[in-house]
This record gives structure tokens, sequence and C-alpha cells, in this order.
DNA sequence: GGGAGCGGTTCACACTGAGGAAACAGTCAC
DNA sequence: GTGACTGTTTCCTCAGTGTGAACCGCTCCC
């Protein structure tokens, strides 16, 4: 999906239905015209004439918006983890571990670099990265995440619907 | 709450305050500098020179996002909080402080700065901010807010359904 | 087939410190 | 004087963390 160019106000039709569709566009503005003031974080507006550095800017823009309102990833961040609206308060060890799940969302991830995550220090129980998985687990399963089990390699993280 | 206006790159400062506060603003960027990308839909620039056309447009955009994006959020004024058509009626000491939890809301906010906005002269038994966040929980209940504890880090206004 | 062993899961417990709460007392506005 | 606001004392609960042990299922080997 990309963001739509459309010159305004020639395009008038062609920005009611990238609207309604959804479809992130930028209206590039004749001179002398008025923009138009819209809420929509996937519209933006230029005027002409204007730089390919600016131009390039507006896009890149309308683009991370798309990017960050579609996106379907936990975040981590200062002791919690949020996911699609939700938020679960996670402890600094179970915090570091989890970090780490999330930076490779849906990949295998080690116990070996779990552990090493969880406790930089070196001194971690084997059980100890259990007990914590465990935890994990359930307070993941409050916000929609499911930590999997791959035997013989490790865990990695995943997103329920 | 309005929008900010500020210089780029000049006021980096500021806008690294402006955007943890969760504040609007615009930055009004020099010539031959590039625009910083942002995907925060509280946050716009436009070039110099401009338009007091285009600047009161930019104005008028983030105005009515600021608008879109805080018609779900409680507000605090004049020692009542309001959320969802409700209200309850909040003294000096506990206002200041939920004044800050509403400015930044679904975020982490240390019981440091929370203690500061308190009692900005600096006297602050640690179980004073225990008792009020207490009293102000079983306050903002009443209006649909509930706040969160993340343990070691502080507390979080949340809207609950 | 059956038992040993490994990897993983879960529970129960203990220790510690952070946070929560009741109750009381002083102060101030009405 | 009454009641709301505020702060303090004191005690209690609970979350975070680590340890030990029971348990389950699979694999491998005799």
């Amino acid at each position: 999906m990309e963001v739509e160019l459309l010159h305004w106000p020639v395009d008038e039709d062609r920005l009611v239905e990238l609207r309604s569709a959804g479809r992130a566009r930028l209206l590039v503005i004749d001179p002398d015209t008025e923009a138009p003031v819209s809420g929509d974080l996937l519209e933006d507006w230029i005027r002409r004439p204007a730089s390919i550095h600016d131009l390039r800017a507006r896009i890149a823009g309308l683009e991370r918006r798309m990017e960050l309102s579609s996106s379907d990833m936990p975040i981590a961040d200062d002791c919690v983890v949020r996911f699609r609206g939700g938020l679960v308060p996670v402890p600094p060890v179970e915090m570091r571990i989890v970090t780490l799940l999330i930076e490779r969302v849906g990949a295998v991830v080690s116990r070996e670099k779990l552990s090493d995550a969880g406790w930089p220090g070196g001194d971690a129980d084997r059980n100890a990265l259990d007990v914590h998985m465990m935890r994990l687990r359930r307070r993941m399963s409050e916000i929609g995440l499911s930590i999997r089990t791959v035997r013989g390699r490790g865990y990695l993280l995943e997103t329920t619907v």
C-alpha cells in the first residue's frame, strides 16, 4: 500500500474516493488555493511549487503514520508491554526477557540468549528462566500475546487472534 | 491547550520536551534544512518562508487532529475532572497530581514527577503520595478512569471500558 | 517393552521491599 | 462548629524474585 499523490482542487473526486477507501494521500495544492483542513492522519498536503526534498519528506511522514496506524506489533517500554490497545505491567527481569522476544516476534530465540538477556551478570539457575517464562506467558496472555515452546531450540512470541 | 510553534533545528530541546509532554507542535523549518520525519499525529512542519495562509492551515490541521485525538480524553480544569459526560471534584493537591497523569494518559509517570507536581515546594513524605494516589483512585473510578501501578516505575492513567 | 534421562512445566515456599490503607490530628473555609 | 482537605503514623498486603521439588511427555538404549 502506497501514498497516493493527487492535485487539488482538480482531483477532488479522487480525493473523496481515497478518503473513503482509507488510503494515504498527499494533496499537491495549486498556488493561490486554500489548503483543505483535515484531521485525518492519512492525509497531508504540500503547496506547489515545492522542492523534491520536501515532497519526499511529506511522503515519508505519511508512510510512517501509515505504518504506525496499521502496525500490529507489541511494544516494550518502561516496564509495560503494550499490544492492540491493551497493556500489562512487567517487572524488570521479565521485561528484559520479553524485550528480546518482542524484537524478534515470530522467530525462535534460544534459552541461552533469553537467559543472558534476563541476567546480564550471568548467574541464572536453569529453572529461574523456566519460571519466568511461565509467568511471562500468563502476563502476555492478558493482552493477546502467547509464547510458544520449540523443544530443544527455545521460545517464540506469537500474536494470537 | 494550543499548538506550539518552534524553530527547527535551533529549538531542538524544546521539541524533545513537547514530544514527551504530548503537546501539539508545528516546526518552522529553516531554509535548506531537512525536515524531520515523524509519525506523530500531533507534529507537523512548514518550511520558511511561508505564507500566513499556509501557516494557518497547518495550525488548523493540527488543532483538528488534537481535537479528534482528545475527544475521548479526560479533561482537568478548575478543580474538577471531566470524562465522558461525568465529572468529579478534586482538591488542589490531587488536582496537580492528576493533571500530570491526564497530560500523559496511557504513559507511565514516575512517583518522583508526581511528587514534584503535587508539592512544588518539595516537601512530600513518601507516604503522602501513596495516600493521595489511593484517594485519587477512588475519585477517578467514579467517572470511568483507573490508575494502574507499574511497580518500581510509577503510575499510569487508563480509560476503562 | 520398560526404565533412565532429558527438557520443559508448574506449584509451593521464602525472603524482601514497594505500595496500599486505616486511623488520627491539624488546618482552613464556610 | 462542621466538614472538607491535608499530612503523618503505623501496620499490612502483595508483587518480584529465586529455589526446590513434583510431574509430564518424549527419546534413547538396554
